[in-house]
DNA sequence: CTTTGCACCTGTTGGC
DNA sequence: TGCCAACAGGTGCAAA
């Protein structure tokens, strides 16, 4: 599920629940996700409050006093607030258990995410070192992609989508936002004008922030509820339409490959 | 340094 | 209807 708007949902509907909550235990059911996840997190966290909840590129960090949480939703993981009675599923690999009988479960059917543990400055993980920007901060704007595209022959939706240009921007939203700034994902990166840049970065943005917006009232019980729910309600210019008419001027959507990821784009509007 | 392709894993979908 | 290949929201890493 998670591209970034979900993961910011995820934050925001996890965050209220777990501040300042002092942790009970955690419960380990099955340790290998991506990597696999620290055996001495329960005596790590047992009677430590958690302090504030932040997001970076795609990460969640729970942060203690001692160190933090780092956890990962990967392609199908989810988190939700839960009561200690409810009986755990078969993906269900991580609880942390708070001691109001509250629990943060992670599910995670293909094991793609992460649940790590960092001491000192996150920034300094080797995860984290070498990350671009946040695409809605202001440090993301035109400028910055004009610059980290010049010289870069990789096809565009490629260099959005690495996170050392510009972070949390996934399949679907890099596809919907090169319809809206009317670039066809194959075109060579250093081939962008600056206004191009500029029209891009901004449909990022947008493109991000309208569907936080979404995912905020679509996933208002996303923390008890199964949270797909709001993801597919959204209708999108391109992404899933291969063949179907493009909603500005009819023309079929195209499919291709890119990366060995799906690519949708409208060969009239997108150039 | 950039670019490319693989790997990790399970569940669902679509074509025959 | 049933089977099986292809595909799915991510991303670190190795190799070229």
């Amino acid at each position: 599920m998670p591209e970034l708007p979900e993961v910011e949902t995820t934050l925001r509907g996890i965050a209220p629940h777990l501040s300042g909550q002092v942790v009970a235990d955690v419960i380990i059911r099955n340790a290998q996700l991506r990597w696999p996840i620290p055996r001495n997190l329960p005596k790590l966290l047992r009677g430590q409050p958690v302090r504030n909840l932040e997001r970076r590129a795609k990460y969640l960090l729970v942060h203690f006093d001692h160190g933090t949480l780092i956890l990962h939703l990967g392609m199908s993981g989810s988190l939700r607030i839960l009561t200690t009675s409810t009986p755990p599923d078969k993906h269900d690999h991580f609880d942390l258990v708070l001691v109001n009988g509250i629990i943060m479960r992670l599910r995670d059917p293909r094991r793609f995410g992460a649940v790590l543990w960092h001491e000192g400055e996150v920034s300094r993980h080797p995860l984290f070192a070498k990350l671009g920007p946040e695409p809605l901060q202001a440090e993301f704007d035109g400028d910055l992609l004009y610059r980290a595209t010049r010289k870069r022959s990789a096809a565009i939706k490629l260099v959005v989508m690495d996170n050392h240009v510009v972070v949390g921007v996934g399949n679907i939203y890099a596809n919907e936002a090169l319809f809206r700034a009317g670039i066809k994902p194959q075109l060579a990166a250093g081939k962008l004008s600056r206004a191009r840049c500029e029209r891009l970065a901004a449909e990022i943005r947008a493109t991000l922030n309208e569907s936080i917006a979404l995912g905020g009232s679509s996933l208002r019980d996303y923390v008890d509820s199964d949270g797909k729910q709001g993801y597919f309600q959204q209708h999108y210019w391109v992404y899933g339409r291969t063949n179907e008419a493009c909603r500005k001027c009819g023309t079929a959507i195209k499919q291709i490959k890119q990366g060995q990821r799906s690519s949708f784009f409208c060969p009239v509007c997108q150039r």
